[in-house]
Formats: structure tokens, sequence, C-alpha cells
RNA sequence: GGAGGGGUUCCCGAGUGGCUAAAGGGAGCAGACUGUAAAUCUGCCGGCUAUCGCCUUCGGUGGUUCGAAUCCACCCCCCUCCA
């Protein structure tokens, strides 16, 4: 089986621009392609795993992939998709996104002897000359051709600068500029970046008389169709300061019913035959196809250790063992606690962001300790609730928290 | 540059002098029901507090007024049309 057609299985592929010859050359040869990410915030998200998903397939099937920090095309920033301008960003929150872009990368792909290749985009951007630049490649470009796209179409009401209006021009330089360098042929990306793509295949193909092939992968949405990986936190982020792994594996874990199997094709390597099995699973059974996407995702992306820590910690709280040890934990010493009220240490512990809040969620009868829900708001924490060494706070069904006391 | 229309709480969006912490919807949180799901119904949803108390908020600054998101002046930003 090909790559092309593994990925098809799984549900990626959106959109190629010549499907047969990319379905045989993907089969035939090993090609070198590309996907850019843009590092416009200081973590990875999910978003962006199902695009490292995609090369790690390609990867697995000896194709080598570019990862291309998008540090030069960040300083002009990308309008597809978007409603309003984004905030301009600096050069060193750029540069500084990028490296922590590069760490986060490195474990999806090898590598190793040049296998994968890591390159940033401002090496060759940042120094064009404007002219020169018009006269090369703007050329190319025909206005009216760009304006019937889609990514600019839905601009033409709110308004779109003169700088994001080039961001197509730029992104196309960048697969001409891989096509030359490395031989890339090939360029992927979101389904919303399909006039991006289309525009830098066009260009190599009448620059250098070349083929160049381009194809888009679904955007991670939900089965009523919006976009997966938001959280009351906002993205769900790969980096463990930003979402935590036992969070992470929580979202998964707690997914829609409907979206499960899709998950567990695009998210994990699971074969098939068992993505088909556990997604057909009904009624409460589905639950196991959830642990299962939970575990196999967190791991992926936080390893091994830190999936069993966030399973079993869910173990420990829904599923009776009682190994509390990797539950979201606040440490305190009794003299933070012990006379204290119970909403005043609450804000501490990241359960609520607010006294208020906190003393709301008391008055809808929303916070237990242990398995008594707190009715009081001004509920003072005694000495004798301290003995045991720790307590239990629960919000909800499902947030707990543990406060341990040290002495 | 000219003419017109706008900038409201996380988002959309009502609000043209006191009854406005500000309608409605969405998102979010909680309760009931469940399977740590969905749908549905209910409550909450700026901050601090003893619920009726105070503080902060309606692009910015300065005014008018007992009192302004609402009126005036200037400024900034966005949109549409014209150049």
């Amino acid at each position: 089986m090909s790559v092309y057609e593994v990925l098809e299985e799984r549900g990626f592929i959106q959109q190629v621009t010549h499907d047969e010859e990319v379905r045989e050359l993907l089969a035939k040869e090993k090609i070198t392609f590309y996907i850019g990410f843009d590092p416009t915030a200081d973590s990875l998200h999910v978003g962006h795993f199902l695009g490292m998903m995609v090369m790690a397939h390609m990867q697995r099937a000896g194709h080598r992939p570019i990862c291309l920090i998008g540090g030069g095309t960040t300083m002009v920033g990308d309008p597809s998709g978007k409603t309003d301008m984004r905030r301009m960003m600096t050069r060193e929150e750029i540069d500084a996104n990028g490296e922590r872009f590069k760490k986060q990368m490195q474990r999806f792909l090898d590598f190793a002897e040049d296998r994968a290749l890591m390159l940033n985009n401002a090496d060759w951007l940042l120094d064009l000359n404007y002219v020169e630049f018009l006269r090369e490649i703007g050329v190319h470009f025909s206005v009216n051709r760009m304006l019937t796209a889609e990514c600019y179409r839905n601009r033409m009401e709110k308004g779109l600068t003169f700088l994001e209006f080039n961001y197509m021009l730029m992104q196309a330089y960048d697969f001409l500029e891989l096509n030359r360098r490395t031989g890339c042929v090939m360029q992927l990306g979101g389904a919303d970046q399909w006039s991006n793509i289309l525009a830098g295949a066009d260009l190599i193909r009448r620059k250098e008389s070349k083929p160049a092939y381009g194809l888009t992968f679904t955007l991670l949405t939900t089965s009523d169709g919006r976009k997966m990986g938001k959280t009351e936190k906002g993205a769900l982020w790969l980096d463990p300061e930003k979402t935590p792994p036992y969070d992470f594996y929580q979202y998964w874990r707690n997914i829609d019913d409907a979206d499960v199997a899709n998950c567990l094709a695009l998210l994990t390597f699971l074969p098939m035959d068992e993505v088909r099995r556990l997604g057909a699973l009904a009624g409460s059974e589905i639950n196991t196809a959830k642990k299962t996407l939970a575990y196999e995702v967190t791991k992926l992306i936080h390893g091994e250790q830190e999936a069993d820590k966030a399973r079993q910690a869910a173990e420990a709280l829904f599923g009776g063992s009682d190994d509390l040890d990797n539950v979201p934990t606040t440490v305190f010493t009794p003299a933070d606690i012990v006379g204290k009220r119970i909403i005043d240490i609450l804000p501490a512990t990241g359960l609520v962001a607010s006294v208020g809040e906190g003393r709301r969620l008391i008055a809808g009868g929303g916070l237990y300790i242990g398995d008594d829900k707190v009715d009081d708001q001004n509920c003072v924490i005694g000495e004798a609730a301290v003995s045991g060494g720790s307590l239990m706070l629960r919000k909800g069904k499902k947030t707990y928290h543990r406060l341990v006391i040290e002495k």
C-alpha cells in the first residue's frame, strides 16, 4: 500500500493538484516535500500536529520531509482563513517562537543524516531586493486571479492590506526556493493553504519548467464542522507547560462519540482495522476507544511515561484505583491552609480564576471536598481536614485537584 | 485628500442622558439526565465583598451635566464610495 493510499484511507486528503501523477510519484519514487509552519505562537498546537502526522507517514514511506519555519512569512502574516489582520509581530518574538517550534518538531520526525530537514524562510526572504523580487516573481502573478482566490475573497469585505496581499507571493517563492535548493517537488498543507500551494506549484512550473505538486489535508474539525482543539483555556497546546499532559489526555478522553474514529485515524498510528473496530463500538463501549485515543495521542506528543501518568491519574479519579500520585496537585503547608476559607485558596489551585468565581461555583453546588458538597461559601478548613496529609477537591463531575499538605 | 458609516463586556451584537455591569445569541462553567459522550432543560457568566455595598469597563484624551456607553471638542483606528 502506498503512502497516498494510506493517507487516503485515513482520511487526510482534501485536495491534490494532480491526482494520478501524485499517486504514481509517491508509489514509485522517494521525493522531498515540505510543510510550512508560521511561528505565530510560542508553541505548536494540535492543528500543527496533524501536519506532523502527515509528514511522519510520508517519512515512514521513505520520502524526505522539510519542516519550513516561517521566520520570514510571519513578518507579513497569512490572511488565509482570517477575517482580520493579525497583530504584527516583532522579529525577536518570531525567532523565539521559531526556536520553540523546532524543539517540539524534533520528536515527531527523524532528522538524522538529513532524513528530514529543518529550514527557515527568513534565510532567503528577509534579504530580498524589492524591485528584483517584483521583476522576477511579481510578473508571474495576476492580481485579477489572486482576487478570485477563496482566501482573499472573504477578505474583500473586511479589507485586506497590501502587506498581507503579498503573502501568497512569499509562500510561492518559498516553494520555488526549496525546489532549487533541495529538489523539493511537493508542498503539503492544511485545507486553507490550497491557494498558496497552487501559487507555488504554478510558479515552479513557469520558472523552472519542472513539475511541482501540491496536496492539502483536512483540518481537524468536529463532526458538526467546528474546529477541534479548543479548550476553555484556548488552544490545545503541545507544550506541557501550556497544556499539561493530564489535561491533554482528558481532552481526547472526553471527545464526542462521533469524532472518535476520525481522530484515531488521523492522530494515531493504530492500524486501520483496529481504528474501524474501535470506532464501531456502540453505547458506552465506545469509552474503550476514547481511552485508546487519549493514551495514544498523549504518548505521541508527551512520551510514554507522561501518557502512563495521565492514564493512571484518570484511572485513579474515575476508575476507582487509589494511586493518586499523578493527579493534578498543589502543595501547601499547614499554615497556608488551616483556618483559611476554602474560597481563598481555591484560585491558587487553578480550579477557578477568582474568588468570585469560586463563590458562584459553591452557590451553584459545583464544589466538593472528597465526596462532600461544599454548601457554605465561607467554609473554613479545619485542623482535622488536613490531618490526612491531603484533600481532594472536585469541581463539577470531572475536574479534580489534589491538595497535598507538607509539614 | 473628500463624502458617508463604524469602534460596546471572550466573540457576534442591542443600547442615543439616570430604571445600564449594560438586551439577545454564541462560547464557557455548574446543576439534572448520562457513558468522564451527545442532545435537552435549569442556574451562573467584569472584580472585590455580608445578595441589595464598593470599584473598574463601552477606541483615546479633555469637556458639558447633579448624573454620560449615550451630548460636545480634538485625536487614533476600521469599513464603503470618490480621487
